[in-house]
DNA sequence: ACTTGTCCTGTCATGACGTCAGCTTACCGA
DNA sequence: TCGGTAAGCTGACGTCATGACAGGACAAGT
């Protein structure tokens, strides 16, 4: 399935090389969580991981590089957020629910994977296509089956015609990654963690439906 | 009023000196549309504003310092959009309508300064508090408003007593910075820009009063 | 022990960083 | 007109990260 692990002069990588290689892709990623991403330096993910620059350099062209390796893996895992729309309902009491557990879920995964998410985040916005592949392989989980709810309300006419279903879901998914991106923001709005997923989930479920949840 | 610039061995700037400095803000700000952030060397731009890198090191302690400079003035701009809402109405057509500017507005503003903007979102999801309090200070012109229309309705009973205006303002808001940073993630989608526009202020006209407008 | 291929590092040229002393330019009062 | 003074700029330098290479260390099979 995946080829093989290969370093960057085209040998393939042993049982030590690969330990080695996710060694440091463990180290880059503890340093993206502990320092601004525009400090992190080859140099330092080496010593961290207890190797030289050089060998950093035999399996990953930059760091840029290594980070989109940790980017793919996240996204591999991220595709399992899916699960959290299959085959569920959105009306009435199981609708609300619906709308919980995905902000539930949502915001789990990306307060679990933020330093990395952030970095995708941010290479996407600068327009770097792998980047914004991989944001896409994220957020298309979601979007997809959202996406799907809204237009399924919509042929149903329980969502008013002109409601385009991905601009809507798109803009959802983009508040839920944001927000849980900025947690800390709405602190100093007063607002606490626990306050603030009842109310995201509120929005989901306005926008998914056009009406409010009955709880 | 401003205390007098300085440069970073404390000479007051004159004229000549205030254009030098300019002249590289002016730079910097190119070239961080054009690059990633991580890639922005000081020798770059002290060479694009013809130059030399000790000069840079003059006026600023480093590549940061000078970007928060800029976001400095970029947030001074973005204080004006809280015009956008001034005694703006959320009843009937006219909310309709201020949904709509909200989303315009909002949206050429964070179009117009995309490059720092995302350096400035990057900076304050790191942690680091000067670009977290330059990000309010854009947010809250915006925010505190919609926050105030959001209570207002409340109080008037026309919202829902368990919702709280803050969270629901603040996830408006942030989903609205959002989505202007990944617009081009929306055509992926499908969606484009003109039938963003509708559906996002949709989205706004919900969460505000809980109701969909009357067009 | 010997070969083979993997794995790691010492070393080096290159180039960016950030500091400093010192040169040039502009302004100002006598 | 002529210094004097402060602003403005840069060449030069030590330090450090980058990225490439060749060669040494190591494990595994023969």
């Amino acid at each position: 399935m995946t080829g093989q692990v290969r370093t960057v002069d085209g040998r393939v990588a042993g049982r030590r090389g690969q330990a080695t290689r996710q060694k440091l892709l463990d180290c880059l990623s503890e340093m993206l969580s502990s320092s601004p991403y525009r400090d992190v330096k080859v140099i330092d993910v080496a010593r961290k991981a207890g190797t030289s620059p050089a060998t950093f350099y035999q399996y990953f062209p930059d760091v840029e590089g290594a980070v989109l390796e940790i980017a793919d893996q996240v996204a591999a895992d991220g595709a399992g957020l899916a699960e959290l729309l299959e085959g569920r309902s959105w009306a009435g009491r199981a609708g609300w629910q619906t709308a919980q557990e995905l902000v539930d879920g949502f915001l789990d995964f990306w307060k679990k994977n933020d330093a990395i998410l952030r970095v995708v985040d941010l290479g996407a916005a600068e327009g770097d296509k792998r980047f914004y592949k991989l944001r896409m392989k994220i957020l298309n989980s979601v979007n997809g089956s959202l996406t799907g709810a809204v237009a399924e309300l919509q042929a149903k006419g329980r969502v008013d015609k002109d409601v385009n279903p991905a601009a809507v879901a798109g803009s959802l998914v983009t508040m839920l990654a944001a927000v849980a991106s900025h947690q800390k923001g709405f602190t100093s709005w007063g607002v606490k963690q626990a306050e603030l997923k009842p109310n995201l989930a509120l929005l989901v479920h306005l926008g998914v439906t056009g009406r409010k949840p009955t709880r």
